[in-house]
DNA sequence: CATTTATATAATAATATAGTTATATAACAG
DNA sequence: CTGTTATATAACTATATTATTATATAAATG
């Protein structure tokens, strides 16, 4: 069972939507997170603990360093949650064009 | 331009994505909200503020009454930063396929 | 008009979050 | 072994969030 309080809760911070969008290039160690920013070291490495823990990312231990990675899993489970409301608006979408439909018809 | 910040932060609230759920199923009055939880009823009123600010619901005006539903493009917007990282995640299978199938062939 | 119902807002308290600096740890380089 | 590099953790501060109670407002009802 996927913590979306977490994962959803860690996505609200832009500083940890860049650090995914950088991920998406590929993986990177925490000083190459930090630098692009104006932040601190630690402060990088809280947002980092941050998306591990929502399941965002993972890291691998290479020596001194240690290397982050998009997760695979976080995602679909959003995409799951999120597609129970993506269905509802597509139903409520489909009934307006059915009451579109019978104005039309009703002329 | 939407605002990501905002949305994902309400997402973040399991009570608000319980509401959303319940949108999914149609408009409710703020009272129809309050009942399911054991919370009162300023506490669901601010919730009901941060998910339309967060342009998640809409509100209409009728009577007394202030029926919520779920708006239209909130998800459509964060499904559309979640794309990036999909690709990215896809992209990273894909080359992971490829590693397994240069393995085979090298056998 | 007085009362009730539906909702919003203000004041406040408790807790969480995000940043900083200072420091610890562990691997690496010489 | 010593100094340096990469990262983590602790202590602390400022701000945001979430809940509560009390109160305000505006429509509905008798």
């Amino acid at each position: 069972m996927p913590n979306l309080d977490a994962a959803f809760s860690a996505l609200a911070c832009p500083t940890r939507r860049a650090i995914l969008a950088r991920l998406a290039l590929g993986e990177a160690t925490v000083m190459e997170l930090v630098e692009p920013f104006e932040l601190t070291q630690p402060a990088i490495s809280r947002h980092l603990k941050v998306l591990e823990s929502a399941g965002l990312i993972i890291r691998r231990v290479e020596g001194t360093k240690r290397p982050c990675r998009l997760a695979p899993t976080a995602v679909a489970e959003i995409d799951q949650w999120l597609s129970m409301l993506r269905q509802a608006l597509n139903a409520n979408y489909d009934r307006l064009d059915q009451v579109l439909a019978d104005m039309k018809t009703e002329k």
